[in-house]
DNA sequence: GCGTGATAGTCATCATACAATACGATGACC
DNA sequence: GGTCATCGTATTGTATGATGACTATCACGC
């Protein structure tokens, strides 16, 4: 038996067994994913450089080449390089980086969510102010109906959890720009939902006054859009999502205390 | 002979060609990838779930080995799957969503690199907000650094991309909020520059007169931002940023024309 | 000089085989 | 009855060969 993958560090005398969770199999593809990533990353290989054919690949790193091919096809995934039949594999023009990505793993912490909902901040207020200043007609009453939809689900005294992305996300249409779409779809299913869930079931009440209130805020901002005020509803998203923060902040640090 | 994607975007005198930029090569890996996808994120396919085995992907998709398997490489690259040997694959725990990403591909087109540069907006008004609001002291000697950097390139004729790009780099440090750095970095290294590298090499005037201006802008964000007055400096970026926009629009439509 | 066709290089796909790993079932052993 | 070694099966990982499709290049004829 030869001792492949010795990413098992082997920390046997752990008194407190403290066994990892596991540490992925070294395996073939990925070695050569990621040593052709080193190789574009470094700057060893050009923006448009071509790189090496599928046989040259397979005698250099002594692989098959179905090993070459999942690596490839893994670095074209993530847009690193591109390939054309017939003609070779590509180094992607205009990207030295990596795609940005947030970490899902440091999600953890109460910090890192908070800055995350401070990137979200600033990427909305810009969206409710490009809404207001082109959205079109039937984008403005997509965006009524998704305000309407939420005071319905305040009626059933449901969460309103779905309704409240639809209204942001019917706002970030509104503006034409499709990475505003894109990036909300992005952030919004997993921050906004924790802000208002942690609402303990028993207080019905209590919670529907916190909807309330920010169903006040939703009204502000599609008011302003609703009269192309761009500096009024960027104003409006501000105030509702630096309030929206705040709340997230105290139930955190009050969860943290129970 | 098919009409395949003549990836050939030569402008070549494009009177009314209409050629498009490119349509992606449906090949059957990315067909069976997209399909994968749309399992997993319709939520289809729960977190944890199992996903069919090779054999029944290929029967059910109609495709070879080969194919099946580069698209379930694609997808754990983009950390979506994990596979274990002997075990199968499934979807990865806790990941609903796929990384945000600007596909490069998008970017050939005016309308799209604009509509980047409105989400880059968004992003630093609020960096400049929150510099201004929480810049340490080391954090604003470094943004003044930074000023001087760029005069003193201006000083020697040159472009001050990098200067810029460093300027933009260490307001967004001043936030204490990594993302907004990960953010710009991810954008700014192909977006900043293309605003600013057109101007003519012979008109070193008014390139210089274009850098004084965009320097003056510089110089109020950076003067918001040490006297903590977190509206002004997002005011600031917001000229800065709109403004620097417009150059652009007015630039690529001179180069359309020319 | 300019279209045109042949040709070679390369990726895309298919098919098959073997290796490595994991899991459950079975049965021996204490 | 419980524990553990063994084995068989299922599944992914890797290797190899063959074929098709596509592209760039170049010699060729006009």
């Amino acid at each position: 038996m030869t001792i492949r993958h010795t990413s098992v560090a082997l920390s046997r005398s752990t008194d407190k067994l403290s066994l990892r969770p596991l540490s992925p199999p070294r395996n073939l593809t990925r070695e050569a994913v990621d040593r052709l990533a080193a190789e574009i990353t470094s700057g060893n290989l050009q923006p448009g450089a071509r790189l090496p054919t599928e046989q040259e690949m397979m005698s250099a790193m002594g692989v098959s080449r179905t090993v070459v091919r999942e690596a490839v096809a893994a670095l074209r995934a993530e847009g690193l390089i591109v390939t054309r039949q017939g003609v070779g594999a590509f180094v992607a023009a205009g990207v030295l980086r990596r795609p940005f990505r947030i970490d899902p793993e440091g999600l953890r912490s109460l910090a890192e969510v908070l800055n995350v909902m401070e990137l979200r901040l600033g990427v909305e207020v810009e969206s409710a102010g490009l809404a207001a200043e082109r959205a079109s007609p039937p984008q403005l009453r997509a965006i009524g109906d998704a305000l309407k939809a939420i005071d319905r689900a305040i009626e059933r005294n449901e969460t309103a959890i779905d309704e409240d992305y639809a209204l942001h996300m019917a706002i970030a249409e509104a503006t034409g720009n499709g990475h505003f779409v894109r990036f909300l779809e992005y952030l919004g299913r997993y921050i906004i939902p924790r802000q208002s869930v942690r609402v303990e079931p028993g207080r019905v009440s209590g919670q529907r006054a916190y909807l309330e209130k920010i169903q006040g805020e939703h009204r502000a901002i599609v008011a302003a859009i609703r009269g192309r005020d761009a500096a009024g509803a960027r104003e409006a998203m501000r105030r509702h999502l630096t309030s929206g923060r705040e709340r997230y902040r105290k139930l955190a640090a009050a969860e943290g205390e129970a």
